[in-house]
DNA sequence: CTATGTGAATGATTTCACAGCT
DNA sequence: AGCTGTGAAATCATTCACATAG
């Protein structure tokens, strides 16, 4: 399959949130236009994104909601379910593993790690805080899918080195640095100091 | 100074965080090549980026490493602070409160509103929870810069309707919904269920 | 001799506009 | 008639390559 933007991928996951939205609603059929106005796009990019994909409608008709909605499931692979990690149990870490908004698509975290002794043994929302010493033997025993990182940046290098080396092949970083990792691991940063700083921009340059 | 593309104001809020690396260290001079590294692009993109805004190096040396922070950080528009208000006391509003993270480039979290009854009167990391219902009151007495959001997508929008008639003109976003404002409103969108469904993607077509 | 600054070239993404189904 | 699917055109972003300054 031919080179996808990143772009398009994140459209698409946007896309999937209003098509359960509608099947929610029971709404049965949907238009690019509609779809385009819900996500603050066009309707020719809905139709573009999803041409890479398939054709997935019906001309003069539009797009079955339930059909679409599994297609773009299955575009994006949530088929399965991924085991996550939370590295880090500081305030995020905690409030990530109390929210379960991402269960439904099939994201379970399920452990929680940090080095410091005082938390360790703790529970948080029902998960045993581990010693991250323990990592590589619990990955060995019991593989992740995905690794959030929510440690202080001093700490987020050397934790990713060692989970890469455990075979953990995707991150969510949320440590204000830029991870080093081999061609074939993936990375997505969250930077809240980043967003804030656009923020800064835009506000002085409306 | 005209259109900037959003992707170089994020890369420069990155060289930010790695030119202030650079100033703990006492280093004094760096070349672009040495930021492109860091941050994963090309000596040429850091140049063309920073091109948009003046010339701020020497040639056949480099650039000044407090110089150039600074002009960036004025470029991003972090010579002033923000007062920020976080909309929303669950957990991870509670996080953000206590994450002082940003506090360095100027942004305050000055207030902290939720709606439930239990929750108003009780304090998160010294800061008072105040009623929702106060938050005109409180803005036209004080106004806020930026509001970030962190409640249940259901009562985002409306949420947003309020604070925007208050006259708020920044909105960082974590419900997992895409907000309506007016055009003069700028809106920049945190989504851990979009970046993992990214994650996904990238997965299984690796 | 080194590293910046920048037009020109290339590459990627979005928009246009319409043919083709339903 | 209405709305999709898609090449072609337009726009936008990145990379190249080199003249220029220290």
């Amino acid at each position: 399959m031919r080179k996808i933007a990143d772009s398009t991928v994140r459209r698409l996951s946007l896309y999937l949130r209003f098509l359960e939205d509608f099947e929610e609603q029971g709404v049965d059929t949907v238009s690019s236009e509609a779809l385009a106005t819900r996500g603050g796009t066009t309707s020719a990019q809905v139709r573009k994104d999803l041409s890479f994909f398939g054709s997935f409608g019906k001309r003069g008709l539009g797009y079955s909601v339930p059909e679409l909605a599994s297609r773009v499931r299955e575009i994006l692979g949530l088929g399965q379910t991924y085991r996550v990690a939370v590295i880090g149990a500081g305030n995020i870490g905690a409030a990530l593993v109390h929210f379960r908004g991402f269960e439904k698509h099939g994201f379970h975290v399920i452990s929680l790690y940090d080095s410091d002794p005082k938390k360790i043994g703790r529970q948080s929302n029902g998960l045993v805080i581990r010693d991250q010493r323990d990592m590589e033997d619990d990955i060995a025993q019991d593989p992740i899918d995905i690794a959030i990182l929510v440690t202080p940046a001093s700490q987020a290098q050397k934790l990713v080195d060692r989970l890469v080396k455990a075979g953990v092949k995707a991150f969510l970083n949320f440590a204000a640095l830029q991870l080093r990792v081999p061609d074939d691991v993936i990375v997505k940063n969250v930077s809240l100091a980043l967003e804030l700083e656009a923020l800064s921009y835009a506000l002085r340059n409306r």
